[in-house]
RNA sequence: GGCCCCAUCGUCUAGUCAGGUCCAGGACACCAGGUUUUCAUCCUGGGAACAGGGGUUCGAAUCCCCUUGGGGUCACCA
């Protein structure tokens, strides 16, 4: 690792010395441009050159890899760290590598390497090497699921083990815990004693040909640890602190420390971006690198995303707001689902709200909220991407959680990302994960779409998430709908989400008397329940319904009957419509429903509300 | 509790490494006006931070120390 030393970040040394040999760094603002949305010229990008000049070595490659583990779904978190990872490689001419960390049998499921890789591939993270996935994947350095590796770490295990630098130990969980609670009331970090270590040679071949169970620990060299690390710069742990831990255990797979270590150094990565809760562990990796006589990787350790309360955000969110809400309505029984059954059995109910600790199935989880209508928080990428973000979006949002680009510069997108991103600009704090801007951005990108952008990416959410849609509405009310949604839209959910009622049956449409609707239909001389009666007769009447047409007629009558003033007369048909004060621009809505859902829905309307007044 | 790390508006952050151009800049949120057929946009303006205390220095948001606060970790999870 010649390229980096701790006070110089290697992004910066990458960029700026690769730029400007002779000059001072940190000129130019000119690359910060180059990558904005709106300038896409192809003027040189500082970090696609060839390697550092001064670097008179063959140019290392730049090789990162994002390893989750395959249990649940990738959450935001994980999304940055890959998009830091994919970024710092991509735009180093490198490798970025996806590794799936499946050696915990009992918490990795196939179906959640799919979620992943499918969470990636949309947010538009593709992976050089890696499990297949469409067509990106494959490598020379497979395979890519660790528990396929195993033989590669037991052959490593063994010649540890062989060479005194690790044992076998034969410790009970129930011994194990017995003593970490001691040290826990002693107010002392639990340390392993190194109890295996009293066993003779032969004690350990009986115990071993006797079947017992046992698992492999690493015999920790006693001397201080020091950590390099890009972001955090140096620590160093005393000697002691890190203790004899398990590489294997006794089910045969190897440990994440070991597995992890092993893995990184036959897929030559080279830097390590990864979460800030792995930094102590970084420690149990070097003495390992040691051990192995590997080479280390640089280190970088990105901080963590918050809730906005300052909890570390987490799957387990989701459990928390819906126990809380059920907890506040008093329910004290698993909701019911449209076929009459429970969603979960009344003791997985009662267990999960007794304990905060355990997690209901994320789909029986859903299903009991959507059933008490609770709105569960955003986590999980695939639940941004259900709520109508943008996957652009998302990453441009997601970078600028830990990283920024200076300059006053938020707006940028993947390729600008990867041009410039540098371990030198890395936060070291938590960011809290802040919604309203999230929400922000997502906007901006929608309002910067063209029409038959928004078009198509809405009909795409469409065809997954709101079929009905596309079933009710034909090819120019839907394309009607997309172009009178796209400036008022946060989201691509929204024009569906807030339009239900253009895809509800004529007689499905009820009325609330709320403020709004009686400002609307009561108030006034006329009112406007009586301009919606006067003007049933025109709307029967018009020759077209379209939306020009209808302008033309509304506003007609506005002119004749309510002193010109639109609002007086498009209120009340807004509501005798939706159902509702809210509605997409008047002329637009009557158009998509066209003129026998519009008669009736008036119709309805007047019936209803007229004996309120 | 041991060990390690961190600290600028409510939030994300620029500025910190090379101390003066910073009575601290931008964005989101918020507040007040304005535009608008509802909603949402949009426009204008406003309030809002260097955690505290000591040093060093002509000069500190920037360097050093302490305090306080926050975080990570201490598994046969990753």
């Amino acid at each position: 690792m010649s390229e980096s030393s701790p006070r110089h970040p290697s992004g910066r040394s990458n960029q700026s010395s690769t730029s400007f040999p002779f000059s001072a760094p940190r000129e130019d603002p000119a690359p910060r441009v180059n990558g904005i949305l709106s300038d896409s010229s192809g003027s040189v990008d500082p970090v696609r050159r060839s390697p550092s000049l001064s670097d008179r070595k063959p140019p290392m490659t730049v090789v990162t890899r994002f390893a989750p583990s395959p249990s649940g779904s990738l959450h935001v978190g994980g999304a940055r760290t890959a998009l830091f990872c994919w970024a710092f490689a991509r735009g180093r001419d490198g490798r970025f590598v996806l590794r799936i960390e499946d050696t915990d049998r009992k918490r990795s499921s196939e179906a959640a390497s799919l979620g992943f890789m499918t969470d990636l591939d949309w947010l538009g993270i593709g992976w050089d090497e890696g499990p297949v996935h469409g067509d990106q994947g494959g490598g020379g350095h497979g395979p890519y699921f660790q528990s396929e590796r195993l033989s590669i770490y037991t052959e490593l295990l063994e010649r540890l083990v062989a060479e005194g630098k690790a044992y076998h130990a034969f410790d009970t969980a129930a011994e194990l815990d017995a003593k970490r609670k001691a040290a826990r009331e002693a107010k002392q970090a639990y340390r392993y004693d190194r109890a295996a270590l009293e066993l003779s040679a032969d004690e350990v071949a009986a115990k071993l040909a006797a079947g017992e169970p046992s698992v492999i620990r690493f015999r920790t060299p006693d001397a201080p640890i020091t950590i390099t690390d890009e972001v955090l710069g140096e620590a160093t742990l005393p000697a002691g602190e890190v203790d004899d831990f398990v590489i294997r255990k006794a089910d045969g797979f190897p440990t994440y420390h070991f597995a992890v270590v092993v893995d990184d150094a036959m897929m030559e990565v080279s830097h390590v971006l990864r979460a800030q809760e792995h930094f102590s562990n970084t420690a149990k990796h070097i003495v390992l690198q040691d051990a192995l006589g590997f080479e280390r990787p640089v280190y970088g350790h990105l901080s963590l995303i918050f809730n906005p309360d300052g909890s570390k955000m987490s799957k387990r969110d989701k459990d928390k707001t819906l126990r809380a809400a059920v907890r506040e309505r008093g329910i004290d029984a698993p909701p019911i689902d449209a076929a009459g059954e429970p969603v979960v059995t009344a003791e997985v109910w009662a267990k999960w709200m007794g304990d905060k600790t355990v997690q209901l199935e994320l789909e029986s989880l859903e299903a009991a909220a959507a059933l008490l209508d609770v709105a569960l928080p955003e986590i999980n990428v695939s639940d941004f991407r259900r709520s109508g973000y943008l996957p652009e979006a998302l990453c441009n949002f997601l970078a600028l959680n830990g990283w920024s680009a200076g300059d006053d510069l938020e707006k940028f997108d993947l390729e600008f990302l990867a041009g410039n991103f540098g371990l030198d600009r890395v936060q070291k704090t938590p960011a809290k994960f802040d919604r309203d801007k999230l929400l922000a951005f997502n906007l901006d990108a929608i309002q910067a779409m063209d029409a038959d952008g928004f078009h198509d990416r809405a009909r795409a959410h469409a065809e997954v998430f709101h079929p009905v849609f596309l079933e009710r509405l034909d090819e120019a009310q839907f394309r009607v709908l997309c172009d009178a949604s796209r400036e008022r839209s946060k989201t691509l959910d929204e024009p569906f989400r807030t339009n239900r009622f253009l895809v509800a049956a004529d007689d499905e449409i009820t009325w609330t008397v709320s403020k709004p609707v009686r400002k609307a239909m009561f108030k006034g001389e006329p009112t406007g329940l009586a301009l919606l009666e006067s003007i049933l007769p025109s709307l029967e009447a018009s020759e077209a319904f379209d939306a020009a047409t209808l302008e033309a007629t509304i506003t007609a009558f506005a002119e004749a009957r309510a002193d010109g003033n639109l609002g007086r007369i498009a209120q009340p048909l807004r509501i005798a419509v939706s159902g509702g004060p809210i509605s997409p621009p008047i002329f637009d809505t009557l158009a998509i429903l066209g003129r026998e859902s519009v008669v009736a829905r008036i119709r309805g309307c007047l019936e209803a509300l007229l004996g309120e007044a």
